[in-house]
DNA sequence: CCGATTTGAACAATCGTTTGTTCACGAGAG
DNA sequence: CTCTCGTGAACAAACGATTGTTCAAATCGG
């Protein structure tokens, strides 16, 4: 307590705050330091609860993620937590249940006001979520997607990253090449199967229907997805996730294709299950961490009242060449 | 504000106070009445500030988290937050980065208050980090290991576990069984192989020093360890972590050893690496939701006052079959 | 040497709740 | 009709820190 170190210092409370905070005030060498002194020995630290009641600010700030244990958000988390501990806000995250609505969760725990603001790492987008945001009590930033009417918001580039990874098949001479598409509804598979679209036409050929099977982001879909790729006999396949691309994997091998022999295999997403499955996966990587870092620099800025920035769109960092992509050597 | 509630119903906060929070006091039913509607119209809640500042208690538990990508922590996160949730606390977590040391963190979060409790699920084990806990000032308790001289902890029955899985396998005839091992210095991987051992010897076979490789619990520590394995030519591999068996299975595959036909591998911890990787792996099914879950009761218990519990060791969920083991049929 | 000014530090209010205490009023008992 | 008691609700003091204001002593100029 501080009074405790004041009574020690033989100083009134208000003096050693203004000592302890550096509060630019009139206060002798001799008298700082004994506050100093008093504080170190009794190892003060102020009461977060009792500051931010009477700073109206609980320097902490809240971040809501759904499914911790996917590498996106947790790189993503790594970076937030570095930008906010840099600024000198605690980063506590909140898990949602996957059943969970972010609408209610947001609501709810808004209403505690433990926080000074929020980073919504969005699994859904719908309008509910739109006006939930919008009643918070304190500002907020959505992250993994872009969002019209928001303070700000940080996304990836899916299409640039889409049309890298692309890019690199069409270098290898493929060009049959399919796409294992996400959630054709969300933002984010959206975005990668316009950039597949776009390398495409880039490279004058024309987008089949057939090489393109929406997949959704687990395993079964990946596998399934391919299943119906098959037939088309692409030459590559670009996945629009990891998972997917696992997924891929078992469906190509129960069929008898090799990869990268039959089949070349890119994934969008770096992490560490590109390196688990076999063979290693060719990714695109892309910067998870940079995007919570930018998110929480965003946010704070709009907690201190320094405005909002426009939208971040990260490009994507590189290809991570592994061996599930070789050049194309057959006749097609 | 409670206060705005309580002009608009006409009372004195006191009173307001009284109600919304069910304390038994003398209320007529028409000034109760009066009360609720205010709170409703306004949507009060009340700041979780200045509540924790009086009464003392934040009603908030913090869980340190070390890889929140590790399918263990995730789910143990799951659990813990129903369990606080029900009791009406908080869960609120924190990453630990990989290089931070878990006692500084502690220390540096507890001075702070922000918590009623902590849940620890520590990474290290070192001395530092029993004495940084020591000095904590509220509750807290360990997941994930034993340890001596702690409130509480939570851990997983590691050589229940380890038995289960060799029992598996010897049950489909193996006989020359092999152990990927975690550190043989922590907690997990040295009762998992204690495990593993005791279930060897109760069926009566000798335990080999070269059946044994201590693999860590990275892709490329599995893989080397198989490779290390592979001279003493085990049937079956009981490997102490998903992602070392998905090392093992890359090693196995450039070898050239089928699985399971030439060699059964089963892995403990289920989780989605299971599926991801070819074949797709037999395991463990361990109960770390409800070890988060008691963690975060037992917690709970301490900050309510009443009173620790011993250790909980938790038992396997059992064995989830799928294409990486199967009955061995060679002569060995 | 005295009044004006600066300096150093205490005083006191406040943040939003909760809760022990006081108080006014009406009803019941004698 | 008065005294006592019970009821319903207001009053007021905390919780621990921060910060505007006040105040006494020291310093300075003339």
């Amino acid at each position: 307590m501080l009074a405790d170190v004041a009574r020690e210092a033989g100083v009134d409370p208000s003096t050693a705050s203004r000592v302890l905070r550096g509060t630019v005030a009139r206060v002798s060498p001799e008298t700082r330091k004994r506050i100093e002194e008093a504080a170190q020995r009794l190892a003060y630290h102020a009461n977060a609860t009792a500051r931010a009641l009477r700073l109206a600010r609980t320097e902490a700030i809240g971040m809501v993620v759904p499914q911790l244990d996917n590498p996106v958000f947790s790189t993503t988390i790594g970076g937030a937590q570095r930008a906010a501990e840099e600024a000198g806000y605690a980063l506590l995250i909140v898990h949602q249940e996957p059943g969970a609505s972010t609408a209610d969760l947001a609501r709810r725990l808004d209403a505690s006001r433990r926080v000074d603001g929020w980073l919504i790492a969005a699994a859904d987008e719908d309008a509910a979520l739109r006006d939930a945001l919008a009643t918070l009590a304190v500002p907020y930033v959505v992250l993994n997607r872009q969002m019209q009417g928001v303070p700000f918001c940080a996304a990836l580039d899916n299409a640039a990253a889409a049309r890298m990874a692309v890019e690199h098949l069409l270098s290898l001479g493929h060009r049959r090449i399919g796409h294992l598409a996400g959630r054709l509804q969300g933002y984010n598979g959206m975005g990668r199967l316009l950039g597949y679209q776009q390398a495409l036409q880039a490279a004058g050929l024309a987008t089949h229907p057939e090489l393109v099977a929406e997949a959704g982001y687990t395993v079964g879909g990946g596998a399934e997805g391919m299943r119906r790729l098959l037939p088309a006999r692409p030459t590559a396949i670009f996945a629009a996730t990891l998972v997917a691309a696992a997924g891929a994997l078992r469906s190509l091998h129960e069929a008898g294709w090799g990869v990268p022999h039959d089949i070349s295999l890119i994934a969008m997403h770096d992490g560490p299950v590109a390196e688990l499955v076999h063979p290693p996966l060719t990714t695109v990587r892309m910067p998870t961490s940079r995007m919570g870092q930018v998110a929480t620099e965003a946010l704070i800025a709009l907690i201190e009242g320094r405005g909002a920035e426009r939208p971040a769109i990260l490009a994507p960092e590189g290809l991570i060449l592994r061996a599930s992509t070789a050049p194309w050597t057959g006749n097609d």
